[in-house]
DNA sequence: TTACAAAACTAATATAATTAGTTAATATAT
DNA sequence: ATATATTAACTAATTATATTAGTTTTGTAA
């Protein structure tokens, strides 16, 4: 009975490793149990199910990756912008498999933190068109396309959906690209 | 021990209605044989796992999406094809959440009639922008471009990623519009 | 030093998938 | 029609999971 000074932080580094390597559905009590070296019970004490871990890995990989693209698309504005920012979102997929996936299970609870991380991407991108002039509901549904776009190369990637002879980053910058060019002669 | 006339149609079917109606986390051994009225090892007869159970609705899903796509588009060409495509694309996710959902889980094993139906969507697209005069390395990179973007869209609208008091459809036929406008700009 | 809150434990419960081995219904062959 | 073989469905058991209840023990703070 030593104690192994446990805590939410230990338990969800260990789960997020966990996911990265194995996918989010190796994060099991019993496995972070035994990663962590202590009886599946105890971790009882400081989350109230895996279900709660699982979302705490969704929130911090919201996070990071929200962080990241802020990071990376600071100073730049239109095509430059988007590029980067769907460049970096599908780096980020790529080098965090299993935090990503986490990301976009359902949320079976509604979660504050979640929402407006959720809200803060919308807003940046938003911030990101700003330069092509869009009326506000184009903007909107652009928004949707450009968060569809990154979301989906990334879900179809990791899904094994592309045969991988042919560069996947060059496919989404294309399509980005196109888009930007069909914003330039919207008119 | 009264026989129940049991076969893989009847299971399949019944775990299509389990995974449309509760998702596809609740089609399990012991939900199926609920539904079907028999014994969990009962099923082992006509499958060798849950694992097989799950795949079998991923092909049905993928075949039903295909043979509803391609009719949608029979007869359509260029951008009028891309956006009845698209439309219903998203139809069919809304319409069989679940059976659209088992279709994007990673297949644990390659199996070759998945292989053969994604390639027959991949062609189809190809098909679809013929009348755009394309380089093929062009082509390619669009059909990815417009399979993550229905995907994307399908997938976060599921995972409940847009606000839903502002039309999903219209985002998603306004981002395919702003492509094809890219198109024809693109020299 | 004593008291208390919390960390980790053991033991038990419930549900899941799966396997082995059995029984009985059906189909097939004589 | 009867005998045989196949196979659908079963019971019983195994293994693994999450979770709860209740206990022990540690560390900290009065």
């Amino acid at each position: 009975m030593p104690r192994v000074g446990l805590d939410r932080n230990k338990i969800v580094e260990a789960a997020i490793e966990l996911a990265n390597n194995m996918g989010i559905e190796q994060v099991t009590i019993a496995a972070l149990a035994k990663n962590l070296d202590v009886r599946p019970p105890s971790l009882y004490n400081h989350f109230a199910s895996l279900t709660e871990i699982r979302m705490q890995i969704a929130k911090e990989g919201m996070q990071k990756l929200e962080d990241t693209l802020i990071r990376s698309v600071a100073g730049k504005s239109g095509e430059e912008a988007l590029l980067t920012f769907a460049k970096q979102y599908l780096n980020f997929a790529n080098q965090n498999p299993g935090l990503y996936e986490a990301t976009i299970q359902p949320m079976s609870v509604p979660d504050k933190m979640v929402e407006e991380t959720s809200k803060n991407m919308i807003d940046l991108l938003i911030q990101l068109l700003s330069s092509f002039s869009l009326e506000e509901h184009e903007a909107l549904h652009l928004v949707r396309g450009l968060r569809s776009i990154v979301h989906g190369f990334s879900s179809l990637q990791r899904a094994g959906g592309f045969q991988m002879d042919f560069n996947v980053e060059d496919s989404l910058l294309y399509t980005i690209k196109l888009l930007c060019n069909g914003l330039k002669f919207e008119k």
